[in-house]
This record gives structure tokens, sequence and C-alpha cells, in this order.
DNA sequence: TTATATATGGACCTATCAGTCCATATATGT
DNA sequence: ACATATATGGACTGATAGGTCCATATATAA
């Protein structure tokens, strides 16, 4: 079999430079024009390696979400305790603070915010990066309570969806500008919760 | 001074119907078109009323906030306790899980989460409306800790600031269509906090 | 070398965007 | 009744949206 004119783009940058732009606009405001001059493809290219706009939004959003919740695994792994990576985590987001990082937010709750009330492909894309969060979380919590630092009767995954809620919050505080020094406090008192 | 033909719609109406549609779509996504068709009247009288799509979304937005301040204002005064209060709006608003409502949000922190990283008016305006959020949970607080409900050495604007925190997740996780149950328990676990 | 298969650039398509313009309608003050 | 001022319907504008098309480029297999 002849292969033909082999792709002259690298697929995973292009994907990852689609991610940043649907990332910093948001999925209805990143236009294919945005989108192309980021991944520095032709517009046939996109077409031709991503098929449209949603399925080159769910390739990112999927990417950010494989991207997101293996740092969070590996770190979790790393920590000396799921307590300590629960404390690093959020205590490290709070101190994004007034930066243009914090602005950004995340792309999942982005994306859950944005499409939470249409039904379509990526509406569901975007709850099922949000449930995965939930698990990542769920995870940390029964390990914490394994390691004695949350007692073992409380509802794990009542904890791990208390804990989305936290970073949801969080990260809508960061977009809104908050005071950086409440915004730390707030973190804070949102893991008192666990013990 | 003769006066002209009158104005043939209530501006009343007219921008709370434009609210509704910037409430459910986004300000982006809203285009003058849906705007038209809700408030039932033609483009010349929209941009001879309200300027332009900008300032009628600023007109809905203040609209929203003065209306959700002002009820809630009445809500705390009517409640037997500010902790009362607090109880009954994140309790309420968890109760809202899965449904259409849910999947709505709030106008002011589906917008903060829009225009966040914008610098323009409609964007200072979303923050100015999550401050006014704040503000009103530090009254809840203060009133709170008059009460006796929450220790008055705590710091009453950190506890407003979670609780902005708080609402915010809350919404966002209902958009995600979140388990009910769950997000009842997590609701309540953001309250506990406070004791 | 040639046939074949895939990739690419960029012109092009229709739909829709926010906003403007103007003729016409409808009120008031004299 | 008439001059004046404001409101309205709807056609229109240029810009931009997502997506298609096709001629051309560039690889491989025979």
């Amino acid at each position: 079999m002849t292969r033909g004119r082999p792709i002259a783009f690298s697929p995973d940058e292009a994907a990852s430079a689609a991610m940043q732009v649907f990332w910093a606009r948001g999925y209805d405001s990143a236009s294919t024009r945005d989108l192309l001059e980021a991944m520095k493809i032709s517009r046939s290219s996109l077409y031709q390696a991503f098929g449209n706009k949603e399925q080159l939004f769910l390739e990112a959003l999927r990417r950010y979400r494989g991207n997101l919740i293996d740092r969070l695994n590996r770190q979790l792994e790393a920590s000396p305790s799921a307590m300590h990576f629960l404390q690093e985590l959020f205590g490290q987001t709070a101190l994004e603070a007034g930066s243009e990082r914090a602005a950004l937010g995340c792309l999942i709750f982005n994306s859950a915010s944005e499409l939470g009330q249409r039904d379509d492909i990526p509406s569901i894309e975007a709850k099922r990066s949000v449930q995965a969060i939930t698990a990542l979380f769920h995870e940390a919590v029964v390990r914490s309570q394994a390691e004695g630092d949350i007692a073992s009767d409380r509802d794990a995954l009542a904890l791990a969806t208390y804990l989305t809620l936290g970073m949801a919050g969080l990260r809508t505080l960061l977009k809104s500008g908050a005071d950086p020094a409440q915004t730390r406090a707030a973190a804070e008192l949102l893991l008192d919760t666990l013990r």
C-alpha cells in the first residue's frame, strides 16, 4: 500500500496548542481562525486531522483531563500523606490569586460552567471530566482515611464531592480577582473540614 | 417641549427578558436576535433604549444582582437567625440538583467564569457582583457572631469569602450534574465549618 | 519512473454576527 | 391643524463564523 504525503506537523503539539486556546477563550468564543493561528496549521489540516471544531475541543478537553489527572496522581503518590497532598494542592492553587494563571482558571470547570446546560457531547464530556476530578479526590480521601488523618467512618464520596465543590469554588474566586489573603484563608477553612 | 412618540414596551420587562437570555446562554453566545425575540421589541428599539449589547448586558447583570441581593437581604432579616438563613440558602440550593434550574446556575458566577480573564467593563461588573455576594455573606457572618452561632474571634471576612467560594462551588457542582445526595452532603459539610 | 494516496494552501461558501440607517408612525405643545 | 420630537420596522452593512472544495505538493509501492 502507498502512503501518500506525510503529515507536516505534530498532531500532538497542534492539539496541545488548541487546548491552550480553548482554555483561554472558552469553547464558543474560540474561533477556528484563533485555533489555526495557534496550531500553526492550515484550515485543511485541521479538518483533515481533527474532523471539526467540536471534535477538536473534545480532543483538547480529554488531553487536559489526562494531563491533569496524571499529574495529580503522581503528586498524590509522591506526597508523604494524602492530607499533605490536598493541603499542597489547595494551598498552591490559592497562591495563584491575582496572577494571570488565576484568571485562566481550569479548563474542566470553565467548560462545565459554559456548557453545563447543553446536552451535547462537549457538555457530557465536561461533566465526565468533573467526575474524574471527584474520583481523584475520592482516592485521596480513602488514602487519608487509611493513614488516619480522616476518620474512617466519614462518607468518603461526600468528602470527595465536597473537595470538588471546593476546588471549583476556589477557581471561581480566583477568576473573580478576590483578595489573595482572603482567598488563602478561605482555602484553609476548606481543608479544616476534613479533620 | 414636545415629547414625540411614546415607547411601546416596558423597558423594565424588556431588560428582564434580556436578563433571562444572558442567564441561559451567557454573554457572548446570546445573539442580538435571541435578545430581540425574547424582549419582543425591534432592533431599533433595543439600540435606542439600551445603547448596545454590552450596555444591555450590564443593565441585565445589575438587575440580576439587585434582585438577588435584595431577596437575600429580606430572607436574612426574616430568618430566626443568620445561621438558619445560611443553612436554608445552601440547603435549598443543593436541593435543586438535577433540575433545569440547576443547569442555569447563577448569572453572577456564570459571568465571572466566562468573563474573568477579560478586563473590560462586563468583566469588572461581574467581579463587582461577586464582591456584592461576599458582602452579603459578611453581613450574615457578623450577625451570626452577634447571635453566638459563630465564635466572635473568627475572621468574618475570611468566612464570608469561604461562603462565596462555597456557593460558587455548589453552583458548579449543580451545573456538572453531580449526584443530588452527594451534593446535599457536600453542602452540609460546607456549613459545618462555621461552627 | 509512474501510479496512487494523503496533506496542504487558500479561495470560496452560506449563515450569522453586532450594529446602522432611513422612511414611517405616533405622540405632544402650540 | 401643524411643527416637532421620539419610537419603530425592517432593509441593509461589513465583518466574521464554521466548514467545503480543489488544485497542487509530496510521500510510498511497484
